[in-house]
DNA sequence: TTGTAGGCGTTATCAA
DNA sequence: TTGATAACGCCTACAA
């Protein structure tokens, strides 16, 4: 009954449970507990028959029951609009390594932004008993049905990215405002006037900070704000493209996108268009990407930090989870402003006095460190 | 106790269970259990008191509680490299789709290609109850005590994009082999003639089989194969940087690169001796996005069908825990080799008869449709 | 220091 | 059609 590895069953039909290993060193449940849990006041010589029984039984706790009994899952619920953004794996990342530092994993949800499909999935994850969730939101509004679940059930949420007017929530995000006010200076001083703007959906917080960073840079440059020129997209390849197309037919010669997947779709349509970057109009995005500086025309680009705002973000509401009951804080992540040639900067210099090449070369040397194999 | 939205405690302390329903309902725990999971079998006016009190008292099943009952948490595990590596995303969001399709959720892990991080993931998984895993494999080796793991516990696996030789486990996998035939016949065709190779880990299974690829369209083009000519790489940028210098000192006129990130690596190495692409060199790449097609050189590669790649792996584990006991499955998906600039095939043409500009404007239209807002 | 018994919230078995 | 009641595997007062 206990010399072969499984028993006498040829499926190892049922793992080990507690009562087993207790069984095995003629211990009792409680004992075996103990042991498991890292307890001191048990025995040397109980402690070791134990240990024994454990590693002969192949024992491995159920942490699903172990959740029944502590009323605490160590999950934590993450939900994204699509983690096939290339914005949100490295915040997914930045979470999953803060909560794997505290014992926690990622249950991960895709929204595609979609308010049906974000409230199934926080229902779900509350039906999973998820210790708390963070939450880039979305959508444009806060449905009440939303607001109240969140209000009602015990578990902390943390906004990630994007905030709501009006509600008092933890929140980590990043200086959206100061990034694009940086950007749109940039293109002021590489000598663009007229600044165009292809923007998020003016309804998510961090979209109203980019537009809002724009507009001051204008004024605080003497440079007219022409609504011409302000375009909205909804962050997607495809919206860039069609607001290229719009913004183009008034001829800016500086453009400010306000995500990167809304630049590729602004490029596809300078491309049909004829036009090029940065000669016949100067380009600063959001977003930076480590392969960006080795493809024309070099982006200049805001970097956000993504890593580190997932992991605040998770260390937060980890924070939170442990029964932190500070009031709540919204953190803003500084973004910096990654001068390379799309803006124009340098040719703005060279029209001056026009002494070097046109496509100046990048002296560039280390390549970052980056992500891991395939 | 009934009238207010919480009873009577400021703190919503413990969310109703199915006794609090019951005895709202004035029924048994049976007939609400029966109400929750939809059995047909509840009398109409029962039902309708049962529905009542969830509703009042604002029950959700504890999902939790569920799992210890039945033994099935509806849960997978899903275990990669990195979610950073901007290969992963579309995966991850395949397998999530499935998944969710079908009820399931997703744990996700990041091992870092660490063989003492992914068995970590694993036993933790495992310790989940996660009722199924899906692994892209660490690292080069499959150690026994993983193995042994895999073997001993129930729970299916499903290998994903790598496979072990001597494993007859459920993979499913992209034909790398005839994925980087066809780059590398691309290029011959496009007449480079010294064609380098940068790899991967020889010791993945994927690797190799691009490796094997290479050799043998080699072979067929009746090009010689010479090891100075392949650079072993890690699938990072930082290796696809060291071997562009490796491999650019013995002066190829054509490369292949296993995998996306190593082409940003050489790409820099490129930049800093001064070469061009594709005039000095050809290149295709392996790996397709949506964005490659706005940026220089215009990279030719070959697409894997990622997302697929994802749901085909989850579709294959949740039949696998459904209970189905049909033999080992190794599913190899096709790729597709997309033509662009950087093979140089448009230049090779203009050399025999040098007529139009070199850098043809690229007459692509609609642009992809892809991943959702920021 | 160790053991016993009850509880966590469901599902499932067997009567009624 | 319903209702008690025993698992499910673990934790944890409370007792010994």
């Amino acid at each position: 009954m206990s010399s072969s590895k499984n028993g006498n069953r040829t499926k190892p039909s049922k793992s080990a449970s507690i009562y087993d290993v207790a069984r095995e060193a003629s211990v009792s449940v409680f004992t075996v507990s103990a042991v498991i849990n890292g307890k001191e006041h048990v025995g040397k010589k109980l402690r070791e028959r134990v240990e024994a029984a454990i590693s002969k039984l192949n024992y491995r706790p159920n942490l699903i029951a172990r959740s029944l009994a502590k009323q605490r899952t160590h999950t934590i619920g993450m939900i994204v609009p699509d983690i096939a953004n290339p914005f949100f794996p490295m915040v997914v990342r930045g979470a999953e390594d803060a909560a794997q530092k505290h014992g926690y994993n990622l249950l991960l949800c895709n929204s595609d932004d979609s308010l049906a499909k974000e409230e199934a999935s926080v229902e779900l994850l509350l039906s999973k008993r998820v210790d708390g969730i963070l939450l880039t939101k979305a959508g444009e509004d806060f449905r009440p049905s939303l607001r109240q679940m969140i209000e009602e059930v015990g578990i902390p949420f943390v906004l990630v990215m994007r905030t709501y007017p009006r509600l008092t929530k933890d929140a980590v995000i990043t200086d959206d405002y100061r990034g694009a006010y940086d950007a749109v200076l940039h293109l002021a001083r590489a000598g663009r006037r007229r600044i165009g703007l292809i923007s998020g959906p003016l309804k998510v917080s961090n979209a109203l900070a980019r537009w809002e960073g724009f507009r001051d840079a204008l004024k605080a440059e003497g440079l007219p704000y022409s609504s011409a020129l302000v375009v909205e997209g909804d962050y997607r390849i495809e919206s860039g493209f069609r607001a290229g197309h719009a913004l183009l037919s008034h001829h800016p010669d500086g453009i400010y996108v306000a995500n990167h997947l809304m630049t590729v779709g602004l490029l596809k349509a300078t491309e049909e268009i004829g036009l090029r970057c940065p000669e016949d109009f100067g380009l600063v995005s959001f977003d930076d990407y480590p392969w960006l500086d080795v493809f024309y025309p070099r982006l200049t680009t805001v970097e956000l930090p993504k890593h580190q705002l997932g992991s605040e973000a998770a260390e937060l509401l980890i924070r939170r989870i442990a029964g932190d009951r500070s009031p709540p804080v919204v953190k803003k992540l500084p973004t910096e402003l990654r001068i390379r040639d799309s803006c124009g900067f340098a040719l703005s210099i060279l029209r001056r006095r026009p002494k070097k090449e046109t496509r100046p070369r990048n002296p560039r040397s280390a390549p970052n460190e980056s992500s891991k194999g395939v």
